[in-house]
DNA sequence: TTAACAATTGAATATCTGTTCAAATGTTAT
DNA sequence: ATAACATTTGAACAGATATTCAATTGTTAA
């Protein structure tokens, strides 16, 4: 059998390029993309948007009340979960309504809710 | 109809509190926990290291090589996947194997994927 | 058009997070 | 014992992140 070169004690460069070449770890631009989307779950205000949410529309003035927060952070905010699609909103007067963009979050927020549960 | 206290333009007090009642937002203490959890998620190296985990368990050197950091660095991550119960390992010599805990985490990183593919 | 209000924005600051480096721990073989 | 190796740990530093504050935009009503 050829001789094969060592990466570490245990993983040759053929075992290496195998798990690569299998595929199922995202490439570089795809982990950005997973990792900015889980990190808008990992902060507690936008968590708790997210969970108020999930009981209807609310506005920026309303989420700052829940959240006793301030109207600017409670923005700042809801333009991090814009960019990723996690909320859509819609206007009506002076004011913007937010909502979840899909089911998808919930599902999401109830299988991270088992997960520390158990 | 009696007067109710607003707390801005829209939310009413009794509606914040009926909001609230529902119980479908976590309390603080649940969204720390929630909020720990889902940060593992939304960092790359760690997203990367349970990603290469999905094809089974895998040393520290080995999982440096793959991640292209140092041990230490790899070391400190793990830590923190541990204190949350996302991986487990086991000794085995000088060495020590880990592995995703349970399904739940392949489930979650899928989810994610889903999300951010579509 | 002006005033009032809801929400957003950008810059500054304080905090949090991840990596590095050196030292320590635990295991195996000599 | 001692040496060698895999991993962990703690402290220090650099970069990322969330909030605040002041200023701005957009909408409605007088």
């Amino acid at each position: 059998m050829e001789k094969m070169e060592r990466i570490t004690p245990y993983l040759f460069l053929e075992e290496k390029e195998a798990i690569e070449r299998q595929g199922r770890v995202p490439d570089e631009g795809e982990i950005r993309h997973l990792t900015d989307f889980f990190k808008m779950f990992s902060d507690p205000h936008r968590a708790r948007i997210l969970s108020f949410l999930r009981q209807g529309e609310l506005c920026v003035g309303d989420l700052a009340a829940l959240l006793d927060a301030t109207p600017s952070a409670v923005s700042h905010q809801l333009k991090l979960l814009r960019s990723v699609h996690l909320v859509r909103y819609r206007r009506e007067g002076k004011m913007l309504f937010y909502a979840l963009a899909d089911g998808h979050v919930e599902e999401l927020l109830d299988q991270g809710l088992e997960h520390i549960r158990e």
